[in-house]
DNA sequence: AAAAAAC
C-alpha cells in the first residue's frame, strides 16, 4: 500500500484530538461546565484557522503531490490517444457562450426583490443588526427569573391569589395518620398484591380499628421505639427483631455511634432504619437541609430501603426521598427545597445536588453508611468521605459492614466517636440451609453447563465477571432456551429496574449479573446462585451466595471453576468458611442434573418478554428518537459509545489507552 | 481487576 498524504485536520495544527468531555474527580460540576464552553470556543477558532488549507489537493501541481502519480504507470497515461485534457474541443470552459459569471442580467443578488415584493431585505430588518446591541436579555442583566426568587412558581405560594382550591396544607380532609386504608405508602408498599379482595380490607381495618393493642409480648416495643412504629411493623407481622436489631437499636436509640457487621439479609435495614426514623421524627426540618442521611452503594439498593422505610416513616410523619442517579432531577431538587428529612442516597448524584446547591448536609443530624466495606472499596472512597466531611462532626453515624478491612477501619476512626460494636455472625457463611457446590470443568463446556443449570424451575442467579459477560450469557441462555435477562450498570436505569421487576414477578426467572446485584439486593426465593466466573475474592463469595437461602428458606450455591482457577478457588472457600469439595464436571452429569431437579434446556431460542404495553402514537406519530431502543451502544450504555475499549468505572476517562495505575 | 457511583 502507498501512503497517502490524507489532509488530517487535527494533525494539520499540530493539536491531538481531544475528548470533548474531560472528566475530572476534583472538578465541580460548574468548573467542568466553564470547561466545556472554552472547549466550543477554541473549537470554533480552529475551523477558522483550517480555512486557508481548504482545497489542499486541487491548488497544488500534481507533481508536488508525490507518490500519487506512482499509483499507476505514467506510460499507460500518456499513450491514450484522445481526450487529453487539453485537446478537447467541446465545452472549452472558457469559449462556453452563455452567461459570464458577473455579466449575468437578472437574479443579482441584491437586486431582486426590491421591486415589488414587500417582504423585508434582509438587511433592512429594523431590530437587533449588531449582535451585542439588543437591548435586552443580556444574560446578567435579565431582572427577573432569577432562581431563587422566581415569584410565581415558587410551590409554596403559588395557588394563593384567586384559585379557590386548597392550599396544600389547609386540606380538611384525610388526617394523614387516620385514613384507615389506601395509604399511598400501603399500596406502593404492597406493591407486589395488585388484588385487593375485599377480605385483605376487611382484615386492614380491623386491624386499623385495632392499632392501640401490641401484644404484651412485642419484643420490638421492649427495645424502646415507638408504639406507631411497633404497631406499623406488627401489620406486616413483624414483631420479633433480629438478632442484630436487638443489639444495635438501642445503643442507636441513646445516640450512640454503632459500627454494625452482620451478615447481609440479617435485617441490618430496619438495625438502621427505625432508630434513624425515632431520632428524626417530630423535630423540623429547613428547606434543602436534611436531618438524616443514608448512603448506599447502589441505586437497587437505596430503592430497596427506601421502599422498606417508607411505611415506617409515613406513620412516624418524617418524609424521606430517594436521591440516585438516573432518576430526574427536578423532583429530587423540589423535594430538597420543600424541605425533606431524611435521604436515601448513592453518593454521586448527592455529591451533585450539594455542588449545586440544592443541598447541605450541615444539618444532618444521623448519618448511615450501610455496606459500608463496598462504599470503601477504592474509587468509591472519595465520594464518600466528601459527604460525610459536609455533616456535622458531631452528629450521630452508624455504620454497617460485613466485613472490617482496613478501609472501613480508617472510616470508623476517622469519623465514629467511641463506636459501640455489634456483630452478630463472623463473617462466614453460616447458614445451614445453603449448600456449596464447586464443579471443576472444562472451558468449552461453561456455556451448555451454564445454560442446563440456569434452566431449572424457579429463580436462579447467575453471576458473571464483566458487564459485557453478562450481557453475552445472558444472550447465549436465550439462545438455548432459557429465559434470562442481564442486569448490570452499563444498563439504563430504566432497564436496571424493569430486568429486576422481570425477575421479581417470574416472568425472567434467570438473571445474568455482574456484583451490581451481589450485595443486598433482595429477591424472594432464590433457590440457586451460579457462578459463572468465580468471585474475585472471599467476600463476594459470601455476598453473592447470600442472595439465595434467604430469611430460612433453602436455597444452593454452584461455582464453575476452570482448572486454572482451582487453587484459587480453593483458598478462597477455605477463608470464606464454605466447605465443598471440588468436583469435576460435565454437561449431563448426574449431580447438575439433581441441581437442576432434571430439567433441560430446551434448545429453542427465546426473547424476552416485551416490558410494558406498547404506547402508539406518541404525540402524533413522532417517536422521541428511542427508535432503535436503547441498549445499543451509543445511547444508554454510558461508557459503551462509538469505537475502542469498553470503559470500566465511572472514573475520569483517559484518552491514551493506558490506565491509571494504583 | 472489575464494578459501582453524576450529566
Amino acid at each position: 500500500m502507498t501512503q497517502h498524504h490524507q489532509f488530517d485536520p487535527e494533525s494539520a495544527d499540530g493539536r491531538a484530538k481531544k475528548p470533548r468531555h474531560k472528566k475530572h474527580q476534583n472538578q465541580s460540576y460548574g468548573e467542568r461546565l466553564a470547561a466545556d464552553q472554552t472547549y466550543d470556543a477554541r473549537n470554533t477558532a480552529r475551523s477558522e484557522d483550517r480555512k486557508p488549507v481548504k482545497g489542499y489537493r486541487s491548488e497544488q501541481p500534481r507533481a508536488d503531490r508525490g507518490q500519487r502519480s506512482d499509483e499507476r504507470p505514467r506510460t499507460e497515461r500518456t499513450e491514450r490517444p484522445q481526450y487529453n485534457r487539453d485537446d478537447r474541443s467541446r465545452y472549452n470552459r472558457d469559449d462556453r457562450p452563455q452567461y459570464n459569471r458577473d455579466d449575468r442580467p437578472q437574479f443579482n443578488r441584491d437586486d431582486r426583490s426590491q421591486g415589488d415584493r414587500p417582504r423585508f431585505n434582509r438587511d433592512d430588518r429594523p431590530q437587533y443588526g449588531n449582535r451585542n446591541d439588543r437591548p435586552q436579555y443580556n444574560r446578567d442583566e435579565r431582572p427577573q427569573f432569577n432562581r431563587d426568587e422566581r415569584a410565581p412558581y415558587r410551590r409554596d405560594d403559588r395557588s394563593q391569589g384567586d384559585r379557590p382550591r386548597f392550599n396544600r396544607d389547609d386540606r380538611p380532609q384525610f388526617n394523614r395518620d387516620e385514613r384507615p386504608r389506601f395509604e399511598r405508602s400501603e399500596k406502593s408498599y404492597r406493591k407486589d398484591e395488585r388484588v385487593y379482595s375485599n377480605d385483605r380490607r376487611d382484615a386492614q381495618v380491623e386491624q386499623a380499628v385495632d392499632l392501640g393493642t401490641v401484644a404484651e409480648d412485642n419484643q420490638f416495643a421492649a427495645l424502646g421505639l415507638s408504639p406507631r412504629l411497633v404497631q406499623r411493623l406488627a401489620r406486616d407481622g413483624i414483631t420479633s427483631p433480629f438478632p442484630i436489631q436487638a443489639a444495635t437499636i438501642p445503643d442507636a436509640l441513646a445516640g450512640k455511634d454503632v459500627l454494625g457487621r452482620g451478615q447481609t439479609g440479617s435485617g441490618k435495614t430496619l438495625g438502621f432504619g427505625l432508630p434513624t426514623l425515632m431520632r428524626l421524627a417530630g423535630g423540623r426540618t429547613e428547606s434543602r437541609r436534611p436531618r438524616g442521611m443514608i448512603l448506599v452503594p447502589t441505586r437497587e439498593l437505596a430503592m430497596q430501603v427506601h421502599d422498606a422505610l417508607e411505611p415506617l416513616a409515613h406513620v412516624m410523619n418524617v418524609s424521606l426521598k430517594l436521591i440516585a442517579g438516573g432518576l430526574p432531577y427536578p423532583k429530587q431538587i423540589d423535594a430538597l427545597r420543600r424541605g425533606v428529612d431524611l435521604l436515601i442516597a448513592t453518593p454521586g448524584r448527592l455529591i451533585d445536588l450539594c455542588e449545586q446547591g440544592a443541598a447541605d448536609l450541615g444539618a444532618v443530624e444521623i448519618a448511615v453508611l450501610d455496606e459500608a466495606d463496598h462504599m470503601c472499596d477504592m474509587g468509591f472512597m472519595p465520594a464518600v468521605t466528601t459527604l460525610l466531611d459536609m455533616t456535622p462532626p458531631e452528629g450521630q453515624r452508624l455504620l454497617f459492614s460485613a466485613t472490617l478491612d482496613n478501609d472501613v477501619d480508617k472510616i470508623v476512626k476517622t469519623y465514629l466517636k467511641d463506636p459501640v460494636q455489634h456483630s452478630t455472625e463472623s463473617g462466614q457463611a453460616s447458614v445451614s440451609t445453603m449448600e456449596h457446590h464447586l464443579l471443576v470443568i472444562e472451558p468449552a463446556h461453561k456455556q451448555s453447563l451454564t445454560a442446563e443449570l440456569a434452566s431449572r424451575d424457579g429463580r436462579t442467579i447467575v453471576f458473571v465477571r464483566t458487564k459485557l459477560g453478562a450481557d453475552r450469557i445472558a444472550t447465549q441462555l436465550r439462545d438455548r432456551g432459557v429465559m434470562a435477562a442481564a442486569l448490570h450498570g452499563g444498563l439504563t436505569q430504566g432497564m436496571r429496574n424493569r430486568t429486576l421487576d422481570q425477575f421479581k414477578d417470574g416472568s425472567v426467572p434467570v438473571l445474568v449479573a455482574t456484583d451490581v446485584a451481589a450485595r443486598g439486593i433482595h429477591v424472594d426465593d432464590v433457590g440457586l446462585v451460579v457462578q459463572a466466573d468465580p468471585p474475585a475474592e472471599h467476600k463476594d463469595y459470601l455476598h453473592r451466595a447470600g442472595r439465595t437461602a434467604r430469611a430460612g428458606g433453602k436455597g444452593a450455591v454452584v461455582t464453575l471453576v476452570l482448572p486454572h482457577q482451582r487453587r484459587g478457588m480453593m483458598r478462597m472457600a477455605e477463608t470464606a468458611g464454605v466447605k465443598a469439595e471440588p468436583v469435576r464436571a460435565r454437561p449431563g452429569d448426574e449431580l447438575v442434573t439433581e441441581l437442576t431437579g432434571g430439567s433441560k434446556p430446551s434448545g429453542f431460542p427465546v426473547k424476552l418478554p416485551a416490558p410494558k404495553p406498547q404506547r402508539f402514537g406518541k404525540g402524533g406519530g413522532g417517536r422521541g428518537g428511542k427508535r432503535f431502543g436503547n441498549n445499543r451502544p451509543g445511547r444508554g450504555h454510558d461508557n459503551r459509545g462509538g469505537s475502542g475499549p469498553r470503559r470500566t468505572g465511572n472514573g475520569p476517562r483517559r484518552t491514551d489507552g493506558k490506565s491509571y495505575q494504583h
